[in-house]
DNA sequence: TGAATATATGAGCATATATTCATATTTAAG
DNA sequence: CTTAAATATGAATATATGCTCATATATTCA
């Protein structure tokens, strides 16, 4: 039993369905970049943030005093935003605005809201 | 400068937007909940196993054969899959088969998938 | 130009987590 | 009962990550 090979013998395996099954799977790049999406939604405080940003553009310090979090926090978890594209700023002075920069976010917060409440 | 009080002054805060859009907010704890539903959905090996089974029932050997992973990393992730109430089994002598239990897993991968697709 | 303010960022630390390895558990078959 | 096979699981390790702290950058205003 090597790492390579799976535990169970060919004759337990159901090689046809595997074979179906591997040829429809979506390109290995595409999941990769999937799951590092929801990665971006795995955090308590980026999901905060997101959920401000549904109701209104909002400054840096406006949401670091809503969510009673450090300016710090902020800045870096909007960074991190940026980087998945789903935030974009403008800048007015020193003050940086931060909204929403995706149509597909609210949709899936409302899938994933259903999901969590249905469950109980 | 406290931790506790944000780096801007009073003025330079939209009180009453802050004020308005926290009262707006869902409750702490579904935001919570929502940020553990897509850390589940934040690893590649989580994506690619749902989208087997989005595909079809299956055993752990067959996944494991099929993502080319030992059977002990499918069997620990699968178990995280169960706690999140995303899929269930069905023993059959000492084959277990996985399936999906949610609907909304789809949609919300759907919706996600559009995301990566457009922001290129 | 100099002080003040809003934001950004790098380093460090504490914590979370994905995989491996070894082993336990469960069930079928002889 | 004994062996084999499929799955589950605990411990350990390596890596990732969120926050803090200190500080840099950018912009306004006097």
């Amino acid at each position: 039993m090597t790492e390579q090979s799976p535990c169970c013998e060919v004759t337990v395996i159901h090689e046809d369905r595997v074979k179906q099954v591997r040829q429809n799977m979506p390109p290995e790049e595409n999941l990769f970049n999937l799951a590092e999406l929801f990665k971006v939604f795995g955090d308590t405080t980026r999901i905060r943030i997101l959920y401000t940003l549904f109701q209104s553009e909002m400054c840096v310090c406006d949401i670091a005093y809503l969510l009673d979090m450090t300016q710090s926090a902020i800045s870096h978890q909007l960074r991190v935003l940026k980087g998945a594209k789903l935030v974009r700023y403008r800048k007015e002075g020193r003050v940086v605005y931060y909204s929403l920069d995706d149509e597909h976010i609210k949709a899936i917060f409302d899938q994933g809201y259903q999901h969590i409440q249905e469950r109980n």
